[in-house]
DNA sequence: ACGTTTGTAAAGTTAAAACTTTACAAAAAA
DNA sequence: TTTTTTGTAAAGTTTTAACTTTACAAACGT
């Protein structure tokens, strides 16, 4: 143990890092924010904007500008210890139910644009009738359609899933 | 009517690409994939590359490649027309079943794997038991379980969703 | 008060993605 | 067979994203 058991720990971190990065990455985290994430995740204590860096060999502005991303998708919040003049961060508890929230709730409200803007289109179009139209219309129709089904899975996650006591 | 009213039907057309493609690019289609799409859905009949190109106002390699990723998500398939020499492609029917079909087995094998990765580096680490590892086992432990969440998300909506009729 | 530390904005650089041009093999037409 | 057309690979270019360095205001300590 001692040195070799140190590196081999490491080496696990390593791994670890590299496997859970790849599903956030899924969801539109980069590299970098991703990999800061489970840094984090797996270090017991919060960490400041230095110890980030270190560990993974960037720079502090890097470091600063992915925090504030993952702050802003609920993953990671500041905290705050006595005598401790650095910022001090550390992952959400609930990871689960907090990270889909955020993660759903970002996309519900980008159909929803979407949804309106394609319903002022077609709104336009109505307006202005034209036999020429009625294939477009009837693709706008089944686009919306298409943006109403996505709403509703993505509604359905959030009403069923997130009652659910887990991670 | 006329040349007034063609302009104004292109305006439409573009504003319906500009939308919906913005929905498909949180589904990991760049813009490019996104828009080739929505330009193929609109149109009436099957499109060439060089239509696709003067539509685009890219180069024909670019729609060749795009149209290759929009095949492999399954939204796109080539078509034969008797006596036209070039490859002609159209979207694919019943667009939000194929599409949620495709895009959610991509994410559920990316999660397979990852889960299968996590699992070996667990059990590589309760090979070597060491009672400091107790913290960083619960982690890989909790991190399993995000993922089987995911999972279950995600089967969640390809089993209940898909047998529904729509689009 | 004054020097230090800390986080981040702004400017500049590097790395990666997207795209174009060129080149060429495979298929069709002549 | 030879010539032309078509799709795409390979190489080269441009554009965008990621990152670093520098600079500086705000907070802290003395």
């Amino acid at each position: 143990m001692g040195e070799a058991n140190e590196t081999n720990l490491e080496r696990i971190n390593n791994q670890i890092i590299s496997e859970f990065s790849k599903t956030l990455e899924m969801f539109s985290l980069n590299k970098t924010e991703a990999q800061l994430f489970v840094t984090l995740y797996l270090h017991e204590k919060p960490m400041t904007l230095d110890e980030m860096k270190d560990s993974l060999g960037k720079s502090k502005t890097a470091m600063s500008y992915a925090i504030r991303r993952l702050q802003e998708f609920n993953l990671v919040e500041r905290v705050w210890q006595k005598g401790v003049r650095k910022d001090l961060y550390e992952t959400r508890e609930e990871l689960y139910r907090k990270f889909m929230k955020t993660y759903v709730n970002r996309w519900l409200s980008a159909l929803n644009k979407q949804i309106n803007n394609l319903d002022d289109i077609q709104d336009n179009l109505t307006r202005y009738p034209d036999e020429h139209q009625e294939a477009l219309k009837h693709k706008i129709h089944e686009a919306i359609t298409f943006h109403h089904s996505l709403e509703e899975i993505f509604t359905n996650i959030k009403t069923n899933d997130f009652l659910r006591k887990d991670v």
